[in-house]
DNA sequence: CGCAAATATTCGTATATTCTTATATTGGAA
DNA sequence: TTCCAATATAAGAATATACGAATATTTGCG
């Protein structure tokens, strides 16, 4: 089955599940879903918009980051996180 | 961010959350990504093309046909497994 | 410096996943 | 019916995840 498909043999599934295994939860799909529209946004409205307390949304955050789907810019006192993986902001835009 | 965003109310993210986690796995991964090729496969043949234990390749297939990706349709002894959801498909297809 | 706001980290516990091994079920053929 | 191949299920151990509570870090400002 596998082998036969040349066209899936340069795919990295490993790399790809890690990505999909980071969006694959309700809180952290909705962050990704609410800033590839906002663009941007920092964690205190995020925990706001959520109603999920600002610690959670950290660590939802640092998964994402880990799993290289945002990246947060500082600015000032604050962090603004933007989306910044094509395949997750493809994913995302899926839903409806 | 999230309340003001009409577009994202009306998606169940606790759904898509649940059909995301099902593929945010290598094997789970290899296998949507080579039946939505193929169209249909028994489990034996994936086991080997795999290269894992056949009880592994059942329990990751029950994992996926709980979460409405996959199918199963028996001929006779064996029991051939397609996609049925879009999402899984269109996500799929994403893969590079 | 010293304080307050924004964000991150740590820790403990409860729960969920993953995989292996062993066993059960189902269908076809002799 | 009996055997074999294909598939599914069960049980248990190891590991990972989720989340709340408490605490730490960083930054801007007076």
């Amino acid at each position: 089955m596998m082998e036969k498909d040349f066209s899936l043999l340069s795919i990295n599934f490993d790399d790809y599940a890690e990505k999909i295994k980071a969006l694959a939860h309700p809180t952290r799909l909705k962050i990704v879903a609410g800033l590839s529209m906002k663009n941007e946004c920092n964690v205190t409205k995020m925990a706001e918009c959520l109603n999920i307390p600002q610690p959670t949304v950290s660590q939802h955050l640092n998964i994402l980051k880990n799993a290289g789907i945002i990246e947060g810019f500082r600015h000032g006192n604050q962090i603004c996180y933007k989306v910044v993986d094509d395949f997750a902001r493809q994913a995302v835009s899926l839903l409806k």
